[in-house]
DNA sequence: CGGGTTATGATAATATTTTCACAAGTGGTT
DNA sequence: AACCACTTGTGAAAATATTATCATAACCCG
C-alpha cells in the first residue's frame, strides 16, 4: 500500500475524519444544554456548514437519524466518539519543557477529553529530574523504554524549530505514529505518521492576504 | 445564495492561500541556508508536495521561475511575502489574560514575524490595569477606541469558551475582520470575517481516528 | 555556438469533495 | 385514514482540487 494514496471503497476520506471532532464537540454542547433531537439543518447552522454536507460526512458511518426527526444528540454523540476512538483514554508524552512546554503541561483542557500527558522529555540536563506538576522531566535515553512501558501512542512536540525534526524522526523510530506538533516546521513523516501543526503564524499569514487590499 | 460561488473567476482558491505560507517559510529556510535557487522537486521533497502542485498554486501569483533553473528563492520569497502581505508589520490585540493569554504575550514568535501584539483586554476587573511586559490590561469598554486608533486589524482571542463567542460578535463590530481564535469553539462570523482555530483537542481527536484500530 | 539537459508554465486528464434533488419515512393533526 | 410539514440518506451532477503531460525556454559545456 504505497503510491497512489488510492482511497478504496470502504475509506473515510481524511477532510471527512477532520470535521468529525467538531461535530463530536457541538454535540456534546446540544447535550449539555439537555437538546434531545437535532437536524442537519440545525447542527449545520451551528457550524456553519451546509446539512448535505453534515449528512453526507455522517452516511459514511452509519445511519444515525430518522426522517421527519433528525438525529437523537446523545446517540449520534456516543456513536461518532466510538468512531473516532474517544471512548477511551490516550496517553501522550511531551517533549521540550521551555516555555511553550509548561504552558502545555499545565493546560488544563487535555485531560477532560482524556488525553494525559503521563510523561515529559528533555535534551538539557539542567532540566532533567525537575518535577513540574506530578511529571518527573527525563532524559530522551529513556524515550523508547517509556514509550513502550505507557503505552504512549501520542507525541506532543514542543521543541524548539532547528531540533523538531529529529524528535519526530525519534518518535517515529519508537512507532509513535500520532504527532502534534507546535514546532514551526513542516515535519516530513513517512506514511502512515500523522501530524498535526498547531502553528499560529502560519494562521495569521493565511488572513493577511485577505487584509492587506483593503 | 447556497455557499459562496466565489468572487471573481480571477479568485485564488483558499486551499492556495493557506499553502502559501508554508512555502514561504521554506524559502526563508533555504535563504538562511544560502540556497539560491530551488526547483518545485526539491521545495516539494521539503514540503512534501508534488511539484505539480507547487507550480500550479505559484501560477495564480506569476510567473516567478525560469525553466531549466528552477525559482531564485530570495525573489520568490519576496513576492509571495508581497502576495500575502507580510512585507508590513501587523497590529494586533489579544482578549482574555488568563493562563492562556499570557503564554500567549510571552510567545516571542510572534513579533519577528510582523505581528506586534500592541493591547490586552480582559473583563475581569482585577485584571484591568496590570502590567504584561510592556501592555497594560485594559477594560473591554475600551476595545472599539483602542482598535480604531492603533489600527488593530486582527484579534487574538483567549477567553474562555463561554465567553468566546460574545468577545468575537465585539471584535466584529469593531470591524475586526481577522481573527485567531484560541477558545474551543466553532465561532459563527458573518461572511468576509476570517478565522482560524487553534484547537489542539480537535487535532488530536482526528488522530485517534487512525490509531483507534491498532 | 549548437546539442544535451533540465524544469517551468500551461493545459489536459483525473480524482476528490461538495452540493443537489428527491424518494421515502416520521410523527402529528384532523 | 388521509394529509401535512419535516428531515434523512443517497445516487447523480456540479464544482474543486490534484496530478500528469508536454511544448518550450534557459542554462551548461565543450
Amino acid at each position: 500500500m504505497s503510491g497512489r494514496s488510492d482511497l478504496t471503497e470502504g475509506e473515510v476520506p481524511e477532510v471527512v475524519v477532520l470535521r468529525l471532532p467538531q461535530y463530536v464537540r457541538a454535540l456534546a454542547d446540544l447535550l449539555r444544554r439537555n437538546v434531545q433531537v437535532v437536524s442537519s439543518q440545525q447542527l449545520g447552522a451551528q457550524l456553519q456548514m451546509t446539512p448535505a454536507q453534515i449528512r453526507k460526512d455522517l452516511s459514511y458511518f452509519g445511519r444515525f437519524g430518522k426522517q421527519g426527526r433528525g438525529y437523537p444528540v446523545s446517540y449520534l454523540l456516543g456513536e461518532l466518539r466510538q468512531v473516532l476512538g474517544l471512548e477511551r483514554t490516550w496517553n501522550t508524552c511531551l517533549i521540550g519543557i521551555g516555555r511553550l512546554g509548561r504552558a502545555i503541561i499545565s493546560y488544563p483542557g487535555f485531560t477532560p477529553e482524556g488525553f494525559n500527558i503521563v510523561a515529559a522529555f528533555d535534551a538539557a540536563p539542567s532540566e532533567v529530574g525537575q518535577s513540574i506538576g506530578t511529571l518527573v522531566v527525563q532524559p530522551f535515553s529513556d524515550l523508547d523504554s517509556t514509550i513502550r512501558e505507557r503505552d504512549i501512542r501520542i507525541g506532543i512536540v514542543a521543541v524548539p524549530a532547528n531540533h523538531a525534526q529529529e524528535v519526530i524522526d525519534q518518535l517515529v523510530k519508537c512507532d509513535v505514529s500520532a504527532i502534534l506538533n507546535y514546532a514551526p516546521i513542516s515535519p516530513q513523516v513517512p506514511e502512515g505518521v500523522h501530524v498535526r501543526n498547531i502553528d499560529p503564524i502560519l494562521s495569521l499569514q493565511s488572513m493577511t492576504f485577505y487584509l492587506k487590499v483593503t
